[in-house]
DNA sequence: ATGTCGAGCAAAGCTCGA
């Protein structure tokens, strides 16, 4: 199984984009972040036209989740995030698809750093984090994909002088994903690629970054030990950030026997 | 401090979020 994740930013606006990535990689299954559309502007027949079925969640204008899949529908077992009735974004689905669950979520960018924002980060965090574990604990193939907005350690940006104050690089932001891995969980890019640097998942639209290889590693498929015995590869399709209308995410993936 | 991108609102450029 090809299970991959890729926040695309605008799943309307880089339509084109998403089906040419979908042709060309063929991933099972897909999480999709940054949908920046309603359930009723969601595009789901073109995604059935590629060979998916699609399960999300939307929002008006910001955050949306979505997972996709040609290996049969997914069973949505969730649509937000345990433990705040009052958090309305749409940031977390739940699915189980082909003998595996999946949780896609999009992780609040938190910034500016400190204020609200940042407060609602870490909340979310420690929300993830105590849900994380109850999905742990059922022994279960369980892989938490996504976009987390945080840069897990100073190994995983090009360069951290220009984002010392950003909310991706704090040390509680680093401290609440360090604390999720500690449960158990596996990186599967660092799992498959150890040495410095890894493959960067994200440039930002400024300054270029993309030209100067100027990236960050955002996005994670984090594995549950039953999930990571299965695992068999993983990369990052980093050629798409360089399309037209490219999303600054490009596709992160793994295999699973 | 700055930079880029795209959508919404509403009729052009500002605001927001990233």
């Amino acid at each position: 199984m090809k299970l991959a994740t890729f926040n695309i930013n605008g799943v309307n606006t880089r339509l084109a984009g998403l089906l040419a990535w979908l042709a060309e990689s063929r991933p099972d299954v897909v999480c999709l972040q940054e949908l920046k559309a309603t359930d009723a502007q969601f595009p789901a027949r073109a995604v059935r036209e590629a060979g998916y079925d699609a399960v999300w969640k939307g929002e008006h204008r910001w955050n949306g989740v979505a997972v996709l899949s040609r290996i049969g529908e997914p069973v949505v077992t969730r649509r937000e995030l345990p433990g705040d009735p009052g958090d309305v974004q749409s940031r977390y689905i739940e699915a189980a698809v082909g003998g595996v669950l999946v949780g896609c979520l999009y992780l609040p960018n938190g910034n500016p750093q400190p204020g609200p924002k940042f407060d609602y980060k870490l909340a979310w965090m420690e929300r993830l984090n105590a849900h994380a574990a109850t999905l742990l604990a059922t022994g279960a193939p369980v892989v938490l994909a996504g976009d987390f907005n945080v840069v897990p350690t100073e190994a995983d940006i090009y360069n951290s002088r220009s984002w010392k104050k950003d909310a991706l690089l704090q040390p509680e932001s680093r401290a609440a994903f360090a604390r999720l891995l500690e449960q158990g969980w596996t990186d599967a890019i660092r799992e498959r690629f150890p040495h410095d640097p890894p493959p960067w998942t994200f440039w930002q639209y400024f300054r270029q970054a993309w030209e100067r290889d100027a990236g960050l590693r955002i996005d994670h498929l984090l594995l549950s030990p039953a999930a990571a015995a299965r695992l068999t590869d993983a990369g990052v399709d980093r050629e798409v950030r360089g399309g037209e209308k490219a999303s600054d995410h490009a596709p992160v993936w793994i295999t699973l026997d």
